[in-house]
DNA sequence: AATGAATGAGTTTTCATTCAT
DNA sequence: CATGAATGAAAACTCATTCAT
């Protein structure tokens, strides 16, 4: 790994991240740095020194964002009786906290480089490991319906996660919610219907080889 | 309405509007208007005289759409069997086309004072009172749950149909009508499942009266 | 002279005049030239049929204004008793018209060419020699000190005339007359006062051989 | 105030404001910035970084330029046996340096906004007091007529530096001068003249309260 | 290591001038 | 002749990135 930064310095990164985190989701991927040093509490040239460049500093809020949703995924497993109940307990938390967005939505944004940073590619690994445990569970118990794989469930807590801006804030704040119930409901196995198409996994998703 | 324009003005006009549609959802709503203007085949400077500034061109391609939204709304309707059947056919056809980001999504990204301009809320007032038909009917009939409201479907189409950049393109040509298909089955009336929240109707999405 | 123009074309032409005369007062020499247009109710092709460049517009501007003082100063030469009464006159009415912007200031912005175009310099020549008429006049006479010509009278009226932009209504109107009749005492032949100068004649102004 | 710049930033600042009093007195107040920029020596985005329009750089030069009149009237003040010749040194000085087209000249040009910043306010402020005693007292000695105010002055002043484009060189010199010489023969008292109006305080100019 | 100043390329916007209708 | 649409060069302004302090 790097060497270990200065606590002060570590802080700064922290707040770097946590700054950034916060207005790429409110403003959108192309906020001036600027903003997000003066916001973190730093100058312009701070975030230079430790992202040195936009796409370095994306890449961090991206791992950050991943090992979130990989702790979450593991307390659930751990936790739930069955992996359906994990499963939805995973997708009810992360969408209350607005986790989500860069697992599939930021992330391919950047350039080909930085795709495939190690970094990067192993928190990814992991989480879509513990996603493919809780599918391949819950469709093996006969809960969950065989035509989607761990891909849709990753695509569709970005989407459900996303800001739609201009909406009223009592709507924006219960849509995301409430679409996942809708969902949670036509996920559920049920006799007669079938998606045309069949699952997509997760590691499709990322253009990696098999988990 | 405005005066009516010359012919050759009035097809770059209408170019226009079909350049930046097509721009702003490949690249976002940020893209150059330069570019637009290019791909649009004409100068920048047309392009300025028809549109003052960006947020005017934004507000032409909002009534474009919303416009293509009616009158798929108005096709399904006459055409179907039922309310239900046309709400199926209208989410099926917009998804397929892809129409809808600018319903939810650009619209209210418009400042204040254009989002009260009269032509979009006219226009926008009309499609609302096509999707408050389709949802009661099918309501009446039975078969859409009746927690859901015309603003839920609004901003469904909107989320479904919205760009996830960086998936690839298989997954992303896939994913908005799997994702409808799921939310359908998740629509449809089926006994003891409830959201918490009540539905949103579409006249609460633009702060508007009544239907 | 030039082809007589049609009875509405030359109204038209008039009507731009008058126009550039008084946005070109009220905001400046640098006006765009679309609103010159429509300020005087044609389209800017038309302005453009009429007036080649914007130097083609100043230039008819300044022969009009030029015009305007002669016909003031006629008028008082040949109604009042003598020749400091009729420069008091004229420049007390020029001043309440607030007609001189354009005598030395705008004229002379004009590139080389236009400057010696003869429709001008015949105009101006015409007004010098009444200029320089009432000046001598009232110096014969004992009663306009000797260190003064008729380009320092050019010069005053234009400078009293100009917009001076910013003031308070109400001072912005008095100020020209007050200044004028301050001047006028400064003027009055007057023991042991004399400026460190001599007279500035008005062909020195324009840079024309004598009159 | 704000907080101190770097040494070199201030340097900078400084320089930017010496081009702009330059060539917004050469060139008039709409020279593009590029040009400011480049004679200051440095690059647009320096300018930017320290003035965010336009309308900020004139302020700066109004502000600056306030302050060297301020400089000028406080050392004829002190300097000088009596305020009447305080009052003629600094209209001298002031008229020699071609200093005062700001004050009410583009100063005023300034939106509403501008207009009433603490920094220019205070300055203005400060300045006008010095009119104001200069006035009055000239005026108690029975030497400077009493129907003109620290207003008459102030605009005056702008009036007799401000650039008549277009003259001869040798003309636009020594008209300054000459008028200046010519309104102070006229400034002085003498029996049986008087103004129509009554006198123009400086605080009338700026539209604050009483002197 | 942190800071914020400087730079200049990229965009937006305006407007004089030309030209098709 | 009149009109107003189209054009593109020029000026305003923003922001990522480098570098001196």
């Amino acid at each position: 790994m790097t060497k270990r930064l200065r606590a002060d310095a570590q802080r700064n990164r922290d707040d770097l991240v946590a700054a950034a985190r916060t207005l790429f989701g409110e403003r959108g991927i192309d906020v001036p740095l600027d903003e997000v040093a003066h916001r973190a509490g730093v100058g312009i040239g701070t975030l230079y020194r430790r992202f040195p460049d936009r796409e370095a500093l994306i890449e961090a809020v991206a791992i950050d964002t991943v090992g979130r949703l990989t702790e979450i995924a593991e307390t659930e497993l751990s936790a739930g009786p069955d992996a359906w109940t994990a499963l939805v307990g995973f997708l009810r938390r992360a969408v209350e906290l607005r986790i989500g967005v860069l697992l599939s939505v930021l992330t391919p944004q950047l350039p080909q480089a930085a795709h495939g940073r190690p970094a990067l590619r192993a928190a990814r690994q992991e989480l879509i490991g513990l996603l493919d445990r809780m599918v391949a569970g819950a469709q093996a118990h006969g809960v969950l319906r065989t035509d989607v794989g761990s891909g849709d469930i990753a695509v569709l807590l970005s989407m459900l996660v996303r800001e739609l801006p201009g909406l009223p804030d009592a709507v924006a704040d219960a849509v995301p919610v409430r679409f996942l119930e809708l969902v949670l409901d036509g996920l559920r196995t049920r006799p007669g219907s079938a998606l045309a198409s069949g699952p997509v996994t997760a590691a499709e998703l990322v253009g990696d080889g098999e988990p």
